[in-house]
DNA sequence: TGCGATTTAATCGTACACGATATATATTTG
DNA sequence: CAAATATATATCGTGTACGATTAAATCGCA
């Protein structure tokens, strides 16, 4: 008969083997970095996502933009509607199919996108501790992830 | 003068370079994995997350608890107050120091974290398409990121 | 042509996250 | 010992996420 060895008297916490605690980590550890840069903007996190989307295309219905977030409009619109109010973008029915809201943004939005673009990235790689190719590399990781996890 | 390059008239988007993106999209579509798994035990994730803290470590206070799931109060309280109205957990004022809520799975609780960890990381592993080994060096390399993004 | 099916947003209710603040208890210190 | 300070939760307001449903416009096809 052996003593029961103290470290492992009760079950291994098995948290630190689950990928999706990682990430969930990784989530919120990412936006609390963010929300210091983007406090000067006026936007959150998923805001900034928006502006940056519309930045590279403009004039997109929202289920375009749904489509590239992969968000639906329970979540878009309310967000939509407060970027609006902050006079980011404007969202217009197409008068050719007036189910559809078409999306795109004001000069001021344009501006803060442009602004943001110009310094976030950048501080955020800093705070990753990564070089570019090594957040190259788990940005490609986490993406083909990401879309396993979307496929089923 | 050459025409304008149609696949390169408008600028890039740089979200698919974001890290910060597929983060974001890879928890949400964790999250769509986990939420039919979990719908059976009636939990969310995070509530998934506290039955699997504390079936690895019992009576725990909130503060300890929140160290582990980089949660605060503002976040836990409602969460556990959930929890201990479906029964699956106890909150109780530690007696020597009456500022402190401890944290215990009750019998139904720690029933359904077994019933849980049993079947849901099986199917979870099975829905990244990723073997053992390779979720394992991704999970270390999140880890890693988290933890740096963390200590800033 | 007309009418049921489909598509697109919006709305509603619930549950996280989190900054700011409040409350109660414990500790420190003068 | 009492007042000041520190600590542990709780509360409140705002902003995502998301399932379920609704409303309006369009499409498809008899």
């Amino acid at each position: 008969m052996t003593k029961t060895p103290p470290a492992s008297a009760r079950p291994v916490d098995p948290l630190d083997d689950f990928l999706c605690f990682s990430l969930y980590g990784a989530g919120l550890a990412m936006n609390r970095i963010y929300k210091p840069l983007l406090e000067p903007f006026g936007i959150t996190y998923p805001q900034y996502l928006v502006l940056v989307a519309l930045h590279a295309r403009d004039d997109r219905p929202v289920s375009d933009l749904g489509e590239r977030l992969q968000l639906e409009s329970n979540t878009l619109t309310p967000l939509l509607k407060r970027l609006e109010a902050a006079g980011l973008i404007e969202r217009r029915r197409d008068s050719r199919d007036e189910r559809v809201v078409r999306l795109s943004l004001t000069v001021a939005g344009r501006d803060i996108a442009g602004k943001a673009l110009d310094c976030v990235p950048g501080e955020v790689l800093e705070a990753t501790g990564l070089t570019s190719a090594e957040l190259d590399t788990l940005n490609r990781s986490v993406a083909k992830l990401r879309d396993s996890l979307l496929r089923r």
